[in-house]
Order: C-alpha cells, then sequence, then structure tokens
DNA sequence: AAAGAAACAGTAAGCCCTTACATTTTTATG
DNA sequence: CATAAAAATGTAAGGGCTTACTGTTTCTTT
C-alpha cells in the first residue's frame, strides 16, 4: 500500500498524490478529491519514515523531564502531550534523572533522532547549558525550556516570576506578624535561585532580616522534609511559619507540625495535586503551568513555522497565591 | 555526513559500514575497528528516517495512558520508560483522555507511526477490545497491558491480582469487627470489576451480606468522594470503615471524615504518593505497579526478539496492603 | 480562434540505508 | 602448491516519499 497503488488507481502520477498529501502545490479540485477518496478507501497512510527521509522531519518533538512520576512535570507533560499531539505532533518521553550526564545523553538521542523541537521542562536543565560543551550542535533542532531562563542561541524559555510570588509570600507572612519565616529548598537551579532571591527581597522589604539558619536544602522528598523540621523542633529552632520550594516538602513539614501538635503557616509551591490532597489542605504558589504550558507549545509552533526566523525570547507568567487551609487569605 | 562518507574515509564499501552499523554480518575485526573508528572521530551517527525505510522499524514504543497526571499512570511511565531507554528504544506517550474513540485514534496513531509495539496503561483501556472493531490491523504489533486482562490475538497482559487482594482486604476489616464497608469505585473497567468482585467475596467468606448501598461510582476525584462521603454521613447512612478503588477517593473519603470529625478505617488503592502525603497516612493496597512494569519490558522484549513467535499470555502479581495509619495492622 | 500566460500534471533524481546476490580474498585441505 | 570451501567485501536494487524541472492543459485576451 504505497503512493504507486494511489497513483495507479486514479490515474495520476506519484507526484500529484504527493501534493495532495502535502497540500505542497496546486492541484486541481477535481483531481484532490479524486485522490483522497481514493486514499479514503484503500486506508492509505504515508510512511512516516520515507517521509521522514525526504522532509527530515517526522512531526516529532522530544520532551525531557527528570522525573515523570513527579506531580509537577507529570502534570507540564499532561499539559503539553495532547496539545501537540492535535497540532499533529508525536511526543518523545525522556525521564532523565538528576545527572547532568544523562540529560547530555538524552538530549543528544533526541538529536539522532531529528525531532523537530526538544522541550525541556524544569529549570534543574539549565545546568546543561552552564557548560557550553554540554550543548551539542544544537543548531538545527530548537529549544523550549519550561520554567528556566537561560540565554542561549536557538533556546526560547517560558517562565514565572517565581522571585516575585516568594518576595510577595515573605511580604504577607511578615505582614501576618510571622518574623522567622523557614524555607525549605530541594536544590539551587535557577528556580531554586529565584525563590530564595525573592524571599530575601521580601524580608527585606518587610524590614527582617534572612537567617541563613532557616533555610535549609533537603531532598526533594516529604519524609526528609519532615525529618529535617522534626529535628528543628526537637531542637527548638524558632521560625514561626514555613516556606516550601516545593508542595512535597512543605506536606513533610506539616506532617512533623502535626506530629508534635503544632500549628502555623505552612506555603508551598507548585500548587500541585498533593496540595490539595493534604491535610490541612496546603496553601500554594501556583506557578501557572496551566499558562506555560499552552504558551511554549505556541511560541514552539511559531518558531518552527518561521523555520527558526523567531530569536530567542523570554515568556514571563505572574504566579499567584492558591489560597487553603495552611495558610488563609487575611483582610 | 553519510554512510558514504564513513565509506570514502575507510576505502570500504557501504555495505561493510552498515554491516558494522548493523553487527549483521562478518565483518574482519581490522576492518570493523577502522570504521568504527571513522565514525566515532566523524561523529556520524546514521539517519533513523532511512534506517526505519530498510528495518521497517525505528526501535520505538508507544505507550498510551488516559491521563499521565494521574499519580498511578505517572508512576506506570516513569518505570517503563527509562527501562525501554536503556535497551534502546525511544518512547511516544500518549494521553488519551477517557474517550474510546480518542483510545482507537491513539491507537491507529501508534501503528501509522510503525512502533515496534504498543504498551496500554490500565484496564480502561481493555474497552477497546470490547468491539472487535476498535482494533485495528493489530496483526503486526504486539500490544501489551499493564493491569487489564484481554484475551485478543497478539496481545499480551500483565496484571495484578487485585480480586484476590480485595477479598483479603474485606476479610481483614471483617475480623477487625467491621461489619459495614462503604465502598467508593470510579469506573467498572476490568479493574474496577475484579476489585468489586474480589470485595464481595471476601465479604461472603466473613459471612457478611455486600450492601448495594454502599457501593458508590464516583469521578476520580477527591472532591466527588468528598462530596459523596459527606452527603452520607449526612444522611446517617450507617458505615463503619471504608474502600476505595483509588488512592485519590480514600482521601477525599478521609477529608470528608476529619470535617465530620470522625474516625473509622479507610483503605486505598495503587499506593500512589499520595497515600503517603495524606494525614492521616493511608493505608494502601499496592498494586505491585514496581513488579509489573519491568515484567511488562520483559515480555515485550521476549516478544519482539522471537518476533511474535509467543503466544498471547497473563503474567501475575499478587498485591499487599500497605500499611499505614488510617488502617493499622491487627496481630 | 489564435497565441501567450497561467495552472496543473508528469518525469526522474534524489534522501540514506539495508540486503540479496555476485565477486574477491582468505583459509583449509590433500 | 593447487583447489575447493569458507569468509569477507562489493555491487546494485530497492524501500516510499518529495520536489525541481519539464511538459501539457486550460484559461485569457483580443
Amino acid at each position: 500500500m504505497t503512493i504507486y497503488d494511489i497513483a495507479k488507481t486514479c490515474g495520476v502520477s506519484i507526484a500529484t498524490v504527493s501534493r495532495v498529501l502535502n497540500g505542497s502545490a496546486k492541484v486541481r479540485a477535481a483531481t484532490r478529491d479524486k485522490v483522497l477518496a481514493a486514499m479514503e478507501e484503500q486506508k492509505y497512510t504515508p510512511n512516516p519514515f520515507a517521509r521522514g527521509l525526504g522532509l527530515d522531519s517526522m512531526k516529532t518533538v522530544g520532551i525531557l523531564c527528570t522525573d515523570i512520576s513527579d506531580a509537577f512535570f507529570a502534570k507540564a507533560v499532561s499539559l503539553v502531550e495532547p496539545n501537540l499531539r492535535s497540532r499533529g505532533f508525536d511526543v518523545i518521553l525522556g525521564c532523565t534523572g538528576n545527572d547532568p550526564a544523562d540529560k547530555k545523553k538524552y538530549l543528544h538521542l533526541f538529536l539522532e533522532r531529528h525531532v523537530d523541537a526538544i522541550i525541556l521542562i524544569g529549570s534543574s536543565f539549565g545546568e546543561i547549558f552552564d557548560h557550553s560543551h554540554m550543548v551539542p550542535a544544537t543548531g538545527k533542532v530548537p529549544i523550549f525550556i519550561i520554567n528556566c531562563n537561560v540565554k542561549f542561541p536557538n533556546v526560547y524559555c517560558v517562565v514565572c516570576d517565581e522571585a516575585g510570588g516568594f518576595c510577595e509570600t515573605a511580604q504577607l507572612l511578615a505582614k501576618g506578624g510571622y518574623k522567622h519565616i523557614l524555607y525549605l529548598y530541594d536544590r539551587l537551579t535557577y528556580s531554586g535561585k529565584q525563590k530564595l532571591k525573592g524571599l530575601h527581597e521580601g524580608l527585606k522589604k518587610s524590614k527582617l532580616e534572612a537567617n541563613p539558619q532557616l533555610e535549609i536544602m533537603v531532598e526533594r522528598t516529604m519524609s526528609d522534609a519532615k525529618n529535617v523540621v522534626d529535628k528543628l523542633l526537637a531542637e527548638k529552632k524558632p521560625f514561626d511559619a514555613i516556606i516550601a520550594s516545593e508542595d512535597i516538602l512543605a506536606i513533610g513539614a506539616q506532617k512533623a507540625l502535626v506530629a508534635a501538635g503544632l500549628s502555623m503557616p505552612v506555603i508551598g509551591c507548585n500548587n500541585s495535586i498533593l496540595a490539595s490532597c493534604s491535610t490541612p489542605a496546603l496553601t500554594s504558589l501556583d506557578n501557572r503551568l496551566e499558562a506555560l504550558c499552552p504558551a511554549t507549545v505556541n511560541v514552539l509552533l511559531q518558531v518552527l513555522e518561521g523555520k527558526g526566523k523567531m530569536t530567542p525570547s523570554v515568556t514571563t507568567f505572574e504566579p499567584y497565591l492558591c489560597y487553603r487551609d495552611s495558610f488563609k487569605k487575611t483582610e
């Protein structure tokens, strides 16, 4: 079942069939209909490999994340995949884990596969660009990063102003009378740095001092966050509110508080499904994946359309605090 | 940068280069090394499209799930993707949503793309096979289903004995003196039916009557589960324990109980990350994705290896109850 | 109705690789 | 060493599609 069969049954040449397949040139309406009908009837579908050979594109985009079982990445992928699919693109997924070498390896695999574009989810992929030798000859394939801001040729970024969000959140807490904010974070990626910067800014604006003893790096697991807070409580370290760079860390902190019979404002970040599941329901800074993801797809389509004529860009969205029980709106 | 370039710099024919590329035939060690070195040096990678054209395979497997933002599917994908990747396969992901027509469409897309195999995650894909006209000419491409049991040519199933798990769980509750078990479930897919069957069996073995009024179908959301339980409580429907077909439903139920100041055993299913996040931490029936997923990949590799010589099979694992605070182990 | 322009359709040359078959080189055997 | 057998390599024919270029219709225009 090839283009030749269709051509034969229609009494036209394969070039004509190819043209109606691609809409690449004018074909008389009557001819086109005849061809289309034949395709329909014979259930013809073009061989993607042959197509790819000719066009050097198979309408595929590669998506990379560190761990799809993490709610943040899963949500992002769930927002991107159907969107791209509806535009006729297939999505190849890669879960790299945290090793930069693996990230590089996956990137190479995607390039070898001649994907049309690559989407990186999460700011940990920013690392790849820190050392340019890590980045393969990426000239041909545009790269789109969700939630990270790097300057690199042919790289397009879509981010959320997390610094601003953390700044405001800190001020909110300060306004509520909380002066000793415990900050739990997992990694100092681009995003991580932004959050910390925002926090400091917020404290400063509220005439509070940042306390390095209350800025603690933990593993991105509930249990580690809980253990750390358990220990702080045991040590009677004084803090009266908690912010975390991730919902899962905030939830761990909550567990520690509950276990200790304590209660204080806890605010997470990412507003993942975990936030609403936890008890008390977690107030969380929403980094607008619902906006970032479609925006990324739009930029991607434009770039692919314009065949790289676009200049690298950064698109920014504003986060918002999604209030739940763990920190109620005051007004 | 093609096979011709390598051939030329090595003074051999493209056939030889191709052979070392594929290990498909004997090549003198010296020649092979020379070719390999040239490839290395010139950073040659074969064009996957041309390769696909010749071999009709691009080492790709398609994975379908209804919603990757759901913890269950996300976990499954996170267990399958790196495994397949390490075997040299790329993974194309499809999130179909619940519409059977969309599932069929995705299946067709995968087939058009000539994937080497297709993995379906979750028993809702069993529906596709209910009406054989839904299933495309699937002769060539083997299909693997995680967590669903259907009999169909060229379909291989890897499942968890959820009926058994629910049976034992019901008996456990009965033994604990709980006689009115509320069962929340989302859909009566294959898996859903197994769970219900197991529940009934467990009740019967415990000399308890199943009560249809306490078997309630809800949406697969926390809020709907909560609302339903809220209403039941308001109506004073008598029940003294809760089992849910999904962690997220169990968590919704817990929320309702907490809100009403009540406490009773709550048991979820899937043992997703949500279970440990919820407060009280949710006891959950673990359906062994950690075992199912690697097993699926193994069967897949065998089938692809044997080029379809394997007969359709069902691989079964036993679930276990992961105890947490919402229902403590009694002994 | 003739001639030139514009629209459409066909021919054939790739795209890069795999592999059956033919040829040459190497090894083994008497 | 000659020669048959085995091993290594080369030749060339696809695999199914796109597209530049050429050839053929059809439509305008006067």
